[in-house]
DNA sequence: AACTATTTATAAGA
DNA sequence: TTCTTATAAATAGTT
């Protein structure tokens, strides 16, 4: 679309390079923001440059953290599934040593009078509400 | 670019929608392409329709988790690090809980001859390698 | 799915 | 870089 048709393959001038990237990153965010209205759709792009600088655009209502977050639990493809089980045993741990812990005192209690607080120091808030 | 100009706002017709969403999906997918390969450029698309069905394209090298992570490495928006954090104190609140254990059996076990093995039941393999 | 009248995007030039 | 414009490409409405 423009006073000559170009073939599909890397522009090697360096500096056509780089206005065709941003006229074209222009028309590419057009597109996409019609999309996401016209369509009612969710998009999310992200473009690093070759020299590694990153463009992104994503259309409300989500970010693009949020968006990604989607994508992830929709492919099941999240490196979080891995730190969910982790942390799903952690907690099962955490659970497990306080019951026991509660045990060992009721039984500690039952073989002394004493005050408790010399061996078993006050607890801190527990951390165990994370996901 | 049509028969007629549209305004950009939502196609209440859901047929036009969606062969609106069809086509405007192919003609964004051949920009991504073009971009990607004119410009040397590393180029991710993920949409969801409104019925939530996913569509994603994203040009070689890369997978789109890959620049996915690449995406969240470079703006340091990773949900990681909340993670990390809350792992890091589920940790502590482990380690903690042991100390407290061993303390309170060392204690039963001078007032008592008993075996603990009824109170304090065999411990499970510790999860407690997350990261 | 195809067609095509139009609109839109953009390559090259200034 | 920004504007211009000839031309290629995308697509809205239609069949």
């Amino acid at each position: 679309m423009g006073r000559g048709k170009i073939e599909i393959k890397r522009i090697e001038n360096a500096t056509s390079r780089q206005v065709s990237f941003s006229k074209r990153r222009a028309g590419l965010r057009k597109k996409v923001h019609e999309l996401a209205v016209l369509c009612d759709a969710q998009v999310g792009v992200v473009i690093f440059s070759g020299k590694g600088k990153l463009f992104e655009f994503c259309n409300p209502p989500l970010s693009m953290m949020e968006l990604i977050h989607r994508y992830e639990i929709t492919t099941g493809n999240t490196r979080f599934q891995e730190t969910d089980r982790d942390d799903e045993q952690m907690l099962l741990e955490i659970t497990r040593l306080r019951n026991e812990n509660e045990q060992l005192e009721a039984s500690l209690r039952r073989h002394t009078g004493e005050d408790l607080s010399s061996v078993a120091s006050g607890r801190a808030q527990p951390a165990a509400t994370a996901a």
